[in-house]
DNA sequence: CTTAATATGGAACAACGTTCCGTTTGTCAA
DNA sequence: TTGACAAACGGAACGTTGTTCCATATTAAG
Protein backbone atom coordinates (compact mmCIF):
# COMPACT_ATOMS: atom_id res chain seq x y z
CA UNK A 1 0.00 0.00 0.00
CA UNK A 2 1.33 3.42 -0.90
CA UNK A 3 2.42 5.64 1.75
CA UNK A 4 0.04 8.73 0.53
CA UNK A 5 -2.87 6.14 0.46
CA UNK A 6 -2.18 4.67 4.31
CA UNK A 7 -1.89 8.73 5.51
CA UNK A 8 -5.41 9.33 3.85
CA UNK A 9 -6.97 6.11 5.49
CA UNK A 10 -5.92 6.96 8.93
CA UNK A 11 -7.00 10.37 8.35
CA UNK A 12 -10.33 9.55 7.34
CA UNK A 13 -10.89 7.36 10.14
CA UNK A 14 -9.36 9.50 12.65
CA UNK A 15 -11.98 12.38 11.11
CA UNK A 16 -15.14 9.89 10.82
CA UNK A 17 -14.45 8.94 14.63
CA UNK A 18 -14.99 12.81 15.75
CA UNK A 19 -17.88 13.43 13.22
CA UNK A 20 -19.82 10.27 14.22
CA UNK A 21 -19.12 11.11 18.45
CA UNK A 22 -20.24 14.66 17.71
CA UNK A 23 -23.22 14.43 14.90
CA UNK A 24 -23.93 11.32 14.78
CA UNK A 25 -23.30 8.57 12.19
CA UNK A 26 -26.33 10.65 10.14
CA UNK A 27 -22.86 12.79 9.19
CA UNK A 28 -22.45 13.35 5.83
CA UNK A 29 -19.54 12.01 3.83
CA UNK A 30 -18.85 15.05 2.13
CA UNK A 31 -18.00 16.94 5.72
CA UNK A 32 -15.96 13.70 6.73
CA UNK A 33 -14.02 13.71 3.48
CA UNK A 34 -13.66 17.75 3.87
CA UNK A 35 -12.41 17.69 6.98
CA UNK A 36 -10.01 15.12 6.54
CA UNK A 37 -8.49 17.34 4.03
CA UNK A 38 -9.57 14.83 0.92
CA UNK A 39 -11.58 14.32 -1.99
CA UNK A 40 -14.78 12.38 -1.90
CA UNK A 41 -13.13 10.56 -4.70
CA UNK A 42 -10.53 9.56 -2.35
CA UNK A 43 -12.97 8.36 0.59
CA UNK A 44 -15.15 6.38 -1.79
CA UNK A 45 -11.66 4.45 -3.27
CA UNK A 46 -11.41 3.28 0.22
CA UNK A 47 -14.49 2.68 1.48
CA UNK A 48 -16.79 1.95 -1.39
CA UNK A 49 -20.10 2.07 0.29
CA UNK A 50 -20.98 5.07 3.66
CA UNK A 51 -21.38 1.69 6.05
CA UNK A 52 -17.86 0.63 4.85
CA UNK A 53 -16.58 3.32 6.94
CA UNK A 54 -18.83 3.47 9.56
CA UNK A 55 -18.29 -0.24 9.92
CA UNK A 56 -14.70 0.38 9.92
CA UNK A 57 -14.81 2.92 12.34
CA UNK A 58 -16.73 0.15 14.76
CA UNK A 59 -14.15 -2.04 14.29
CA UNK A 60 -11.75 0.31 15.09
CA UNK A 61 -13.49 1.32 18.07
CA UNK A 62 -13.64 -2.12 19.13
CA UNK A 63 -10.41 -3.21 18.75
CA UNK A 64 -9.50 0.11 21.05
CA UNK A 65 -12.08 -0.93 23.96
CA UNK A 66 -10.15 -4.79 23.86
CA UNK A 67 -6.87 -3.78 23.93
CA UNK A 68 -7.86 -1.19 27.02
CA UNK A 69 -8.60 -4.40 28.87
CA UNK A 70 -4.86 -5.59 28.52
CA UNK A 71 -3.88 -2.40 29.64
CA UNK A 72 -6.01 -2.31 32.81
CA UNK A 73 -5.01 -5.23 34.04
CA UNK A 74 -1.38 -4.64 33.54
CA UNK A 75 -2.39 -1.36 35.88
CA UNK A 76 -4.96 -3.01 38.96
CA UNK A 77 -5.57 -5.15 41.16
CA UNK A 78 -7.92 -8.21 39.43
CA UNK A 79 -11.55 -6.99 40.35
CA UNK A 80 -10.60 -3.04 39.86
CA UNK A 81 -9.40 -3.74 36.33
CA UNK A 82 -12.76 -5.88 35.67
CA UNK A 83 -15.02 -3.72 37.21
CA UNK A 84 -13.05 -0.43 35.64
CA UNK A 85 -13.77 -2.30 32.01
CA UNK A 86 -17.04 -2.94 32.38
CA UNK A 87 -17.51 0.73 32.63
CA UNK A 88 -15.01 1.63 29.66
CA UNK A 89 -17.33 -0.81 28.00
CA UNK A 90 -20.59 1.17 29.27
CA UNK A 91 -18.62 3.97 27.69
CA UNK A 92 -18.27 2.40 24.15
CA UNK A 93 -21.71 1.83 23.99
CA UNK A 94 -23.37 4.87 24.53
CA UNK A 95 -21.10 6.80 22.32
CA UNK A 96 -22.78 4.01 19.58
CA UNK A 97 -26.24 4.75 19.93
CA UNK A 98 -26.73 3.91 16.31
CA UNK A 99 -24.94 0.27 16.53
CA UNK A 100 -27.91 -1.56 17.36
CA UNK A 101 -29.82 -0.32 14.39
CA UNK A 102 -26.98 -0.44 11.94
CA UNK A 103 -26.39 -4.26 12.31
CA UNK A 104 -29.90 -4.64 12.69
CA UNK A 105 -30.42 -3.10 9.31
CA UNK A 106 -28.84 -6.16 7.58
CA UNK A 107 -26.26 -4.56 5.19
CA UNK A 108 -23.84 -6.59 4.29
CA UNK A 109 -20.86 -3.90 5.56
CA UNK A 110 -22.33 -4.91 8.93
CA UNK A 111 -21.97 -8.41 8.39
CA UNK A 112 -18.67 -9.33 10.27
CA UNK A 113 -19.19 -7.16 13.08
CA UNK A 114 -21.01 -9.39 15.48
CA UNK A 115 -18.06 -12.07 14.93
CA UNK A 116 -15.41 -9.34 15.37
CA UNK A 117 -17.02 -8.42 18.98
CA UNK A 118 -17.12 -11.67 19.86
CA UNK A 119 -13.67 -12.61 18.90
CA UNK A 120 -11.84 -9.45 20.42
CA UNK A 121 -14.23 -8.44 23.13
CA UNK A 122 -15.16 -11.62 24.54
CA UNK A 123 -11.59 -12.99 25.32
CA UNK A 124 -10.34 -9.50 26.51
CA UNK A 125 -13.57 -9.85 29.38
CA UNK A 126 -12.46 -13.65 29.46
CA UNK A 127 -9.24 -12.84 30.33
CA UNK A 128 -10.31 -10.27 33.24
CA UNK A 129 -13.07 -12.46 34.53
CA UNK A 130 -10.65 -15.73 34.96
CA UNK A 131 -8.02 -13.53 36.69
CA UNK A 132 -10.35 -12.10 38.76
CA UNK A 133 -11.93 -15.79 40.01
CA UNK A 134 -7.76 -17.01 39.79
CA UNK A 135 -7.30 -14.32 43.12
CA UNK A 136 -10.83 -15.16 44.66
CA UNK A 137 -11.78 -12.05 43.91
CA UNK A 138 -15.29 -12.99 42.47
CA UNK A 139 -17.97 -15.87 42.10
CA UNK A 140 -16.27 -18.84 39.14
CA UNK A 141 -19.77 -19.13 38.10
CA UNK A 142 -20.63 -16.93 35.07
CA UNK A 143 -18.76 -16.95 31.82
CA UNK A 144 -17.66 -13.68 29.83
CA UNK A 145 -20.86 -13.89 27.54
CA UNK A 146 -23.06 -13.03 30.03
CA UNK A 147 -21.61 -10.52 31.28
CA UNK A 148 -21.17 -8.59 27.75
CA UNK A 149 -24.82 -9.46 26.97
CA UNK A 150 -26.12 -8.47 30.65
CA UNK A 151 -23.92 -4.86 30.14
CA UNK A 152 -25.27 -4.70 26.19
CA UNK A 153 -29.19 -5.14 27.54
CA UNK A 154 -28.32 -2.51 30.28
CA UNK A 155 -27.14 0.11 27.80
CA UNK A 156 -30.18 -0.46 25.62
CA UNK A 157 -31.84 3.06 25.16
CA UNK A 158 -35.12 3.05 27.39
CA UNK A 159 -37.86 5.74 27.95
CA UNK A 160 -35.39 7.15 30.73
CA UNK A 161 -31.93 6.83 30.07
CA UNK A 162 -30.63 9.87 32.30
CA UNK A 163 -28.85 10.33 35.14
CA UNK A 164 -26.47 7.33 34.42
CA UNK A 165 -28.69 4.39 35.24
CA UNK A 166 -26.69 1.95 33.10
CA UNK A 167 -23.39 2.74 34.77
CA UNK A 168 -25.06 2.12 38.39
CA UNK A 169 -26.49 -1.16 37.21
CA UNK A 170 -23.65 -2.29 35.81
CA UNK A 171 -21.65 -1.28 38.60
CA UNK A 172 -24.32 -3.25 40.58
CA UNK A 173 -23.60 -6.51 37.91
CA UNK A 174 -19.85 -6.26 39.22
CA UNK A 175 -20.64 -6.04 42.71
CA UNK A 176 -23.21 -8.97 42.41
CA UNK A 177 -19.75 -10.81 40.69
CA UNK A 178 -18.48 -10.82 44.12
CA UNK A 179 -21.42 -11.88 46.18
CA UNK A 180 -20.75 -15.21 46.64
CA UNK A 181 -17.28 -14.84 47.16
CA UNK A 182 -18.43 -13.16 50.32
CA UNK A 183 -21.21 -15.53 51.14
CA UNK A 184 -18.96 -18.57 50.89
CA UNK A 185 -16.08 -16.76 53.18
CA UNK A 186 -19.34 -16.39 55.80
CA UNK A 187 -20.11 -19.67 55.32
CA UNK A 188 -17.29 -22.59 56.84
CA UNK A 189 -19.56 -24.95 54.96
CA UNK A 190 -17.90 -24.66 51.52
CA UNK B 1 -62.56 19.15 6.50
CA UNK B 2 -63.17 18.70 2.92
CA UNK B 3 -64.16 15.18 1.82
CA UNK B 4 -61.56 14.36 -0.73
CA UNK B 5 -59.53 15.56 1.41
CA UNK B 6 -60.65 13.07 4.36
CA UNK B 7 -60.54 10.62 1.41
CA UNK B 8 -56.89 11.29 0.51
CA UNK B 9 -55.65 10.75 4.19
CA UNK B 10 -57.03 7.76 4.72
CA UNK B 11 -55.72 6.08 1.57
CA UNK B 12 -52.31 8.12 2.21
CA UNK B 13 -52.38 5.72 5.55
CA UNK B 14 -53.68 2.52 4.67
CA UNK B 15 -51.26 2.82 1.76
CA UNK B 16 -48.20 3.75 4.06
CA UNK B 17 -49.18 1.24 6.52
CA UNK B 18 -48.83 -1.57 4.06
CA UNK B 19 -45.70 -0.21 2.56
CA UNK B 20 -43.75 0.24 5.79
CA UNK B 21 -45.09 -3.15 6.40
CA UNK B 22 -43.81 -4.74 3.13
CA UNK B 23 -40.78 -2.28 2.09
CA UNK B 24 -39.65 -1.03 5.41
CA UNK B 25 -40.51 2.18 6.95
CA UNK B 26 -37.34 3.55 4.99
CA UNK B 27 -39.92 3.59 2.13
CA UNK B 28 -39.68 6.50 -0.07
CA UNK B 29 -42.74 9.14 0.12
CA UNK B 30 -42.83 8.92 -3.73
CA UNK B 31 -43.98 5.25 -4.05
CA UNK B 32 -46.72 5.84 -1.33
CA UNK B 33 -48.13 8.59 -2.86
CA UNK B 34 -48.09 7.23 -6.46
CA UNK B 35 -49.45 3.80 -4.93
CA UNK B 36 -52.20 5.62 -2.77
CA UNK B 37 -52.98 7.91 -6.03
CA UNK B 38 -52.07 11.57 -4.88
CA UNK B 39 -49.46 13.66 -5.72
CA UNK B 40 -46.79 14.02 -3.44
CA UNK B 41 -48.01 18.16 -3.13
CA UNK B 42 -50.72 15.90 -1.38
CA UNK B 43 -49.07 13.93 0.73
CA UNK B 44 -47.00 16.70 2.03
CA UNK B 45 -50.31 19.28 2.50
CA UNK B 46 -51.82 16.61 5.22
CA UNK B 47 -48.17 15.23 6.50
CA UNK B 48 -45.87 18.26 6.46
CA UNK B 49 -42.75 16.10 7.79
CA UNK B 50 -41.66 12.52 6.33
CA UNK B 51 -42.08 11.73 9.89
CA UNK B 52 -45.34 13.05 10.47
CA UNK B 53 -46.95 10.55 8.51
CA UNK B 54 -44.80 7.61 10.31
CA UNK B 55 -45.86 8.80 13.22
CA UNK B 56 -49.55 8.55 12.38
CA UNK B 57 -49.55 4.87 10.95
CA UNK B 58 -47.82 4.12 14.49
CA UNK B 59 -50.37 5.63 16.29
CA UNK B 60 -53.41 4.35 14.18
CA UNK B 61 -51.80 0.77 14.85
CA UNK B 62 -51.49 1.57 18.44
CA UNK B 63 -55.24 2.63 18.33
CA UNK B 64 -56.17 -0.52 16.48
CA UNK B 65 -54.28 -2.69 18.76
CA UNK B 66 -55.83 -0.63 22.04
CA UNK B 67 -59.45 -1.46 20.00
CA UNK B 68 -59.15 -4.89 19.77
CA UNK B 69 -59.05 -5.59 23.34
CA UNK B 70 -62.78 -4.53 23.96
CA UNK B 71 -63.67 -6.42 21.25
CA UNK B 72 -61.58 -9.23 22.54
CA UNK B 73 -63.49 -9.19 25.55
CA UNK B 74 -66.81 -9.14 24.44
CA UNK B 75 -66.22 -12.43 22.24
CA UNK B 76 -63.81 -14.06 24.50
CA UNK B 77 -64.15 -15.44 28.20
CA UNK B 78 -61.41 -13.14 30.44
CA UNK B 79 -58.48 -15.00 30.49
CA UNK B 80 -59.21 -16.08 26.68
CA UNK B 81 -59.32 -12.35 25.98
CA UNK B 82 -56.50 -11.39 27.97
CA UNK B 83 -54.28 -14.41 26.36
CA UNK B 84 -55.28 -13.79 22.70
CA UNK B 85 -54.74 -9.72 23.05
CA UNK B 86 -50.97 -10.52 24.26
CA UNK B 87 -50.64 -12.49 21.32
CA UNK B 88 -52.20 -9.48 19.09
CA UNK B 89 -49.33 -7.39 20.86
CA UNK B 90 -46.51 -9.60 19.71
CA UNK B 91 -47.71 -9.07 16.44
CA UNK B 92 -48.03 -5.91 16.56
CA UNK B 93 -44.07 -5.30 17.98
CA UNK B 94 -42.65 -8.29 15.29
CA UNK B 95 -44.35 -6.12 12.84
CA UNK B 96 -42.71 -2.60 13.79
CA UNK B 97 -39.04 -3.01 13.91
CA UNK B 98 -37.95 0.19 13.27
CA UNK B 99 -40.02 1.67 16.33
CA UNK B 100 -37.47 1.87 18.85
CA UNK B 101 -35.01 3.48 16.74
CA UNK B 102 -37.37 6.07 15.32
CA UNK B 103 -38.70 6.91 19.08
CA UNK B 104 -35.55 7.14 20.21
CA UNK B 105 -34.14 9.68 16.43
CA UNK B 106 -35.53 12.46 18.86
CA UNK B 107 -37.47 14.02 15.79
CA UNK B 108 -40.18 15.59 17.34
CA UNK B 109 -42.88 13.88 14.88
CA UNK B 110 -42.45 10.52 17.52
CA UNK B 111 -42.46 13.14 21.04
CA UNK B 112 -46.08 12.12 21.64
CA UNK B 113 -46.31 8.65 20.67
CA UNK B 114 -45.02 6.74 23.77
CA UNK B 115 -47.82 8.93 25.71
CA UNK B 116 -50.05 7.52 23.37
CA UNK B 117 -48.79 4.14 23.94
CA UNK B 118 -49.63 4.50 27.37
CA UNK B 119 -52.55 6.21 27.36
CA UNK B 120 -54.57 3.62 24.95
CA UNK B 121 -52.63 0.20 25.76
CA UNK B 122 -51.92 0.09 29.41
CA UNK B 123 -55.38 0.81 30.11
CA UNK B 124 -56.93 -1.82 27.37
CA UNK B 125 -54.49 -4.43 29.12
CA UNK B 126 -55.47 -3.45 32.30
CA UNK B 127 -59.09 -3.70 31.78
CA UNK B 128 -58.49 -7.25 30.39
CA UNK B 129 -56.22 -7.62 33.82
CA UNK B 130 -59.10 -7.01 36.00
CA UNK B 131 -61.92 -8.93 34.55
CA UNK B 132 -59.41 -12.09 34.60
CA UNK B 133 -58.82 -11.33 37.81
CA UNK B 134 -61.98 -10.49 39.18
CA UNK B 135 -63.11 -13.84 37.27
CA UNK B 136 -60.60 -15.49 39.72
CA UNK B 137 -58.75 -16.93 36.64
CA UNK B 138 -55.27 -15.10 37.28
CA UNK B 139 -53.00 -13.84 39.83
CA UNK B 140 -53.91 -10.48 41.37
CA UNK B 141 -50.24 -9.27 41.84
CA UNK B 142 -49.15 -8.54 38.34
CA UNK B 143 -50.03 -4.66 36.87
CA UNK B 144 -50.60 -3.58 33.14
CA UNK B 145 -46.78 -2.47 32.95
CA UNK B 146 -45.46 -5.16 34.26
CA UNK B 147 -47.29 -7.39 31.84
CA UNK B 148 -46.68 -4.36 28.85
CA UNK B 149 -42.57 -3.99 29.45
CA UNK B 150 -42.05 -7.70 29.84
CA UNK B 151 -43.69 -8.64 26.33
CA UNK B 152 -41.87 -6.09 25.02
CA UNK B 153 -38.97 -7.03 26.50
CA UNK B 154 -39.35 -10.67 25.17
CA UNK B 155 -39.75 -9.23 21.89
CA UNK B 156 -36.67 -7.28 21.64
CA UNK B 157 -34.22 -9.57 19.24
CA UNK B 158 -31.11 -10.76 20.04
CA UNK B 159 -28.35 -13.04 18.70
CA UNK B 160 -29.07 -16.14 21.34
CA UNK B 161 -31.65 -15.80 23.50
CA UNK B 162 -31.15 -19.16 24.75
CA UNK B 163 -30.74 -20.85 28.40
CA UNK B 164 -32.63 -18.48 30.73
CA UNK B 165 -29.81 -16.39 30.62
CA UNK B 166 -32.02 -13.52 31.41
CA UNK B 167 -33.34 -15.10 34.79
CA UNK B 168 -29.28 -15.62 35.65
CA UNK B 169 -28.44 -12.41 34.77
CA UNK B 170 -31.55 -10.58 37.36
CA UNK B 171 -29.96 -12.98 40.14
CA UNK B 172 -27.00 -11.15 39.97
CA UNK B 173 -28.61 -7.57 39.91
CA UNK B 174 -30.15 -9.15 42.86
CA UNK B 175 -27.35 -10.90 44.43
CA UNK B 176 -25.62 -6.93 43.52
CA UNK B 177 -28.54 -4.71 45.87
CA UNK B 178 -27.39 -7.45 48.91
CA UNK B 179 -23.93 -6.98 48.62
CA UNK B 180 -23.69 -3.57 50.12
CA UNK B 181 -25.86 -4.72 52.92
CA UNK B 182 -23.59 -7.80 53.96
CA UNK B 183 -20.68 -5.59 53.49
CA UNK B 184 -22.06 -3.78 56.58
CA UNK B 185 -23.03 -6.18 58.60
CA UNK B 186 -19.30 -7.76 58.06
CA UNK B 187 -18.01 -4.56 59.35
CA UNK B 188 -18.78 -3.57 62.69
CA UNK B 189 -18.43 -0.03 62.52
CA UNK B 190 -21.80 -0.09 61.27
C1' DC C 1 15.07 10.25 -14.96
C1' DT C 2 11.58 7.54 -16.98
C1' DT C 3 7.75 5.10 -16.68
C1' DA C 4 3.90 2.55 -15.32
C1' DA C 5 0.95 1.61 -11.73
C1' DT C 6 -1.66 3.77 -8.35
C1' DA C 7 -4.06 7.43 -5.89
C1' DT C 8 -6.38 11.83 -6.04
C1' DG C 9 -9.97 15.37 -6.54
C1' DG C 10 -14.21 17.15 -7.77
C1' DA C 11 -17.63 17.47 -11.48
C1' DA C 12 -21.69 14.90 -12.60
C1' DC C 13 -25.61 11.54 -11.78
C1' DA C 14 -29.54 9.45 -9.36
C1' DA C 15 -32.63 9.33 -5.61
C1' DC C 16 -34.30 11.26 -1.80
C1' DG C 17 -37.11 14.85 1.28
C1' DT C 18 -39.18 19.08 0.79
C1' DT C 19 -41.09 23.58 -1.16
C1' DC C 20 -43.69 26.17 -4.30
C1' DC C 21 -47.44 27.66 -7.01
C1' DG C 22 -50.75 27.47 -10.98
C1' DT C 23 -54.77 24.65 -11.39
C1' DT C 24 -58.75 22.00 -9.92
C1' DT C 25 -62.43 20.90 -6.78
C1' DG C 26 -65.60 20.90 -2.97
C1' DT C 27 -68.78 23.75 -0.27
C1' DC C 28 -72.22 27.06 0.85
C1' DA C 29 -74.77 31.38 0.51
C1' DA C 30 -77.78 33.59 -2.67
C1' DT D 1 -78.94 25.96 -9.62
C1' DT D 2 -75.35 28.82 -9.65
C1' DG D 3 -71.62 31.59 -8.55
C1' DA D 4 -67.53 32.46 -6.01
C1' DC D 5 -64.13 31.62 -2.74
C1' DA D 6 -61.55 28.95 0.32
C1' DA D 7 -59.48 24.67 0.35
C1' DA D 8 -57.06 20.93 -1.69
C1' DC D 9 -54.61 19.11 -5.56
C1' DG D 10 -50.64 17.71 -8.63
C1' DG D 11 -46.15 17.74 -10.09
C1' DA D 12 -42.22 20.60 -11.57
C1' DA D 13 -38.28 22.30 -9.25
C1' DC D 14 -34.82 22.92 -5.35
C1' DG D 15 -31.31 21.41 -2.01
C1' DT D 16 -28.94 17.60 0.00
C1' DT D 17 -27.62 13.17 0.07
C1' DG D 18 -24.83 8.68 -1.58
C1' DT D 19 -22.29 7.19 -5.42
C1' DT D 20 -19.72 6.97 -10.03
C1' DC D 21 -16.40 8.46 -13.31
C1' DC D 22 -12.19 9.95 -15.32
C1' DA D 23 -8.62 13.44 -16.37
C1' DT D 24 -4.89 14.72 -13.51
C1' DA D 25 -1.27 14.25 -10.05
C1' DT D 26 1.64 11.37 -7.18
C1' DT D 27 4.41 7.53 -5.81
C1' DA D 28 7.74 3.75 -6.27
C1' DA D 29 10.82 0.85 -9.11
C1' DG D 30 14.37 0.15 -12.88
Amino acid sequence: MRADAQRNVDALLATAKQVFATTGVDAPVREIADKAGVGIGTLYRHFPKRSDLVAAVFRREIDECADAATALAKEHAPFDALAQWMQRFVVFFATKRGLASAVQSGDPAFKALPAHFDKRLRPALASLIDDAASAGEIRTDVTANDVLNAVAQLCLPSRDNNSGQAERMVALLADGLRYSTIQSRKNPAD
